[in-house]
DNA sequence: ATGCCGCCCGTAGGGCGA
């Protein structure tokens, strides 16, 4: 008996529907958060879903972005975005499952490190750090899992050399990741799985996901009450080799009981 | 490299992602 957490960034719901029904029928996790849905609450396929005896939360907008949570057991205390922060981007979505909080993310891109939108990424993640202060204080078991749009280490970066000082690894989205963990998380893939090499999204372009130029930048992340329990972490590679596939691919983490 | 690929909106081609 295990329960699983698993995120996944599809990059378009209404494309990667059928693919994400056929990988629930597969894995079974108790929970999925998924980014990128790019859709409005209203159009959610919310049916599918509560058929298949999920729970749902969503926090969608036209076009881009757009966050959910699926979960086999109810989603309580729903909050939408980060309190305080007034940003019109659904990209935080969080609710306490059983004994955990989760917590989905979808940190923004920040396009290149001497653009406005790099910019924009530093301050949300800012944002993010008090949040994830807060919501530690008040529970001790808590996972946030997303799309950090950061590999944290060289290792986690297929070409260190051609990447370097670039956005999703320079020095100053680094060093906001470390502080997240700082604050009592762990990167649970580095915990249990800590291969080199191990990436989550590769480029559409240049054969990239044959070639294995990727990055890890989709993470679990966990307070050391749930590491405790926490059994196995990995990347499901498979439905990035699914025609019409998403860019990114499942992460999934195992905690015992 | 203002490139590559894919999705969105909308029905052409620019915005955006990473």
């Amino acid at each position: 008996m295990s329960t699983t957490f698993a995120t996944w960034n599809v990059n378009s719901l209404r494309v990667r529907l059928e693919q994400v029904l056929a990988w629930l029928q597969e894995h079974q996790p108790d929970v999925l958060a998924l980014q990128e849905i790019k859709m409005t609450d209203e159009i959610f396929p919310l049916e599918t879903f509560t058929n298949l005896g999920y729970h749902v939360a969503v926090a969608g907008q036209p076009t881009y972005n757009g966050v959910a949570i699926l979960s086999r057991t109810p989603l309580q205390d729903v909050v939408v975005g980060i309190p305080g922060y007034d940003d019109p981007q659904k990209r935080v979505l969080a609710a306490t499952i059983a004994d955990i909080r989760v917590i989905c993310v979808y940190v923004p891109n920040g396009a290149s490190v001497d653009s406005d939108k790099y910019g924009y990424k530093l301050q949300w993640f800012e944002k993010l750090l008090g949040y994830v202060k807060n919501t530690l204080a008040a529970y001790p078991h808590t996972i946030i899992l997303g799309d950090y749009n950061i590999a944290p280490e060289d290792r986690d970066v297929h070409d260190p050399l051609a990447w370097q000082g670039q956005v999703l690894v320079s020095a100053k989205e680094r060093a906001y990741f470390e502080a997240l963990l700082a604050l009592g998380l762990n990167d649970t893939f580095r915990v249990l799985a800590p291969e080199d090499n191990s990436y989550t999204w590769w480029d559409y372009r240049m054969n990239a996901f044959k070639r294995n130029l990727g990055l890890r930048i989709d993470h679990i992340l966990a307070t050391s009450a749930v590491m405790a329990r926490a059994e196995r972490c990995v990347i499901d590679k498979l439905p990035r080799t699914w025609e019409r596939p998403s860019d990114h691919t499942p992460v999934i983490l195992q905690l015992s009981a």
